[in-house]
DNA sequence: AGCTTTAAAGCGAACGTTCGCCTGGCTCCC
DNA sequence: GGGAGCCAGGCGAACGTTCGCTTTAAAGCT
């Protein structure tokens, strides 16, 4: 809009040529300490900004990071996209970088897309979330040749950087401390098998308890879509079971499930928490204002967007990560949904 | 990565000159249909695609808009981000533009991010959030004469593109619903003053309240920051007063406050809904599985994305659009807190 | 003194587009 | 039949950088 200021308005100011201003800018400059002193202070009383786009051109590095996320039905909340974005954001600008957001919605040519940032040299490497078994991203960004590093891992065979949350550590914990609250009959609301996230999170359930020891009836492990509806289903379902089998906690793998197993139990007139235990998944924002408040499993969401641009800028200046598979442990918050005496 | 294809690579192959197959390309040639089929079909084939940093530097136009928000801390949701984010976003990519996202969290210089941006011709227009009386970004983005269109208003004497939503209507929706119910009494929960957004909001209610006749008591009207806890506290103060003069029912001007409300309320022995009418304003992602659930108001969210995006590519085509100062009403989405038989 | 070394800065080229102007050849019409 | 008009396409230049090589001049060495 205002007319531009250039290398060359600098040089002919400083009475340099413009590629020495563009080697004091750059740093790699054998110049006299006076002409650079006089360099640096015509960029300033100039405010003189490097053109990206030519920049870009010529080093054909943009300075721009490709992220997609899978958007969530207006009603649902997306409980750490704020964090996520903000942490990303923050260490990609630390570095020179910034994220360039794009839909995953279109589900139907996903690679297209891909293949089009990559090929117009729109960005310079990718972050992938939402990664599952088999995700056709993987190997297609492989094939490119192209940096990327994922939240989450996905089929085990395949080798590329990522950074993933133990669930399995996480549902683990909260059996665990279901356990050491007296819990003996403990059941599992879990997503449809398939997905590696929900495999991930249900195995965890199964080590603490065969670890622990309390016996595993089939009939306490109930599936549904992750959704507060399925919750209520799920939770009342298992409350009709006789009295002497039926689970006196459960163990939700996301918090949606959980809001609807404490509703549920409360219906049926169990004072949650005392009565019956409740632990979900995610820490939601929020779920430490219901009654009772709802005991979860936070994932260290800073720390992953951190880490996966620390990655990314490994990758794409060429270095080797000297570790590209991160796996961070996730932490239990005890509330008042799961303790006794609460 | 792998080896760009050029325009020259093209040409080569089709037997023109590169700069035809640019014009075909953009549509402006005048080349017979047969070289015009031919070089479309060699595009195909070699699978080419524009190289978008040379496109940016000849137009000097990034086909970039840049989106700033502020994040919010980790225990409290964004209820809009995202899908305030997948509105613009899909709406922006219709046209060929994409979003860049910057942190707005260094208060320190935030004119200095936006200079940046703007002088390095990285983006070509900006989508300014959460504007306020007097806000520094408004002033700076005219002075620079640079594109951008803000999600709500600012100072009343500065004309710009902004979209925003009516809380006044919204709030004044919400308090009328509540004397309808038969509530003469109704209290406020609000924000400090000196907010441009709050501001509207508490007026919804001076409105509705005059307009219908009940007489507002100064006592009714408490303030505090927009959080669960600040809720509880001017809750549980309120339902000090006399039981005669104390308010039946009360419009919070968040869901945060207004979920506040309703804890501080039960915990008085009332019966949200029967007894003791809540409304707030956002219509967070889950409250509608509260117990009981919270009546609240909805803005268009997705609508304002849209109508934002459409007018600032207007903008950045030097276009002028006919109505550039749109405000758009919310919706009151009832529910069981605010209704007496609930 | 004559030659090599080094420091400081200049110079040309290239990255891949778009844009405006130019040209060659054909058609058309009086 | 010859000039005007038009159509298809070519051509040069420019956008603002960065990069590697060259040049100049001064300094160092034997």
């Amino acid at each position: 809009m205002t007319s531009r200021v250039t290398l060359k308005d600098v040089a002919a100011r400083a009475g340099v040529s413009y590629q020495t201003v563009s080697k004091v800018l750059n740093r790699q400059a054998n110049v006299t300490p006076e002409t650079e002193a006089l360099i640096w202070q015509v960029v300033a009383t100039l405010d003189y900004r490097p053109n990206i786009a030519a920049r870009t051109l010529r080093k054909s590095a943009s300075y721009l990071i490709g992220y997609s996320w899978t958007p969530q039905p207006p009603d649902r909340a997306n409980p750490i996209l704020d964090q996520f974005l903000t942490s990303t954001v923050e260490a990609a600008e630390a570095a020179g970088y910034h994220l360039l957001l794009f839909p995953s919605h279109n589900v139907v040519d996903q690679t297209q897309i891909y293949r089009n940032l990559v090929h117009s040299s729109r960005v310079d490497g990718f972050i992938v979330t939402g990664t599952n078994y088999d995700d056709p991203r993987v190997p297609l960004l492989q094939e490119l040749n192209f940096p990327f590093v994922a939240f989450g891992r996905a089929n085990p065979d395949w080798h590329f950087a990522y950074v993933d949350v133990d669930g399995r550590a996480g549902i683990s914990a909260a059996t665990q401390h279901l356990i050491e609250q007296g819990h003996q009959r403990i059941g599992l609301l879990a997503w449809p098998e398939g997905s590696r996230v929900g495999t991930a999170r249900q195995n965890g359930y199964f080590e603490a308890m065969t670890r622990a020891g309390p016996a595993i009836d089939p009939n306490w492990i109930v599936r549904g879509s992750g959704d507060f509806e399925t919750g209520v289903r799920c939770t009342t379902q298992l409350l009709q079971l006789p009295q002497a089998q039926r689970p006196t906690a459960l163990v939700a793998v996301d918090d949606h499930l959980a809001m609807g197993a404490m509703i549920a139990a409360q219906q049926a007139g169990l004072h949650v928490g005392q009565e019956f235990g409740v632990t979900g998944f995610d820490d939601t924002p929020g779920i430490q204002h219901l009654t009772p408040s709802l005991t979860s499993v936070r994932q260290p969401i800073w720390q992953v967007g951190q880490m996966i641009v620390e990655l990314l800028i490994d990758l794409m200046q060429g270095r080797t990560p000297a570790n590209a598979q991160i796996n961070l442990p996730p932490r239990l918050i005890v509330r008042q949904s799961s303790v006794r005496n609460g």
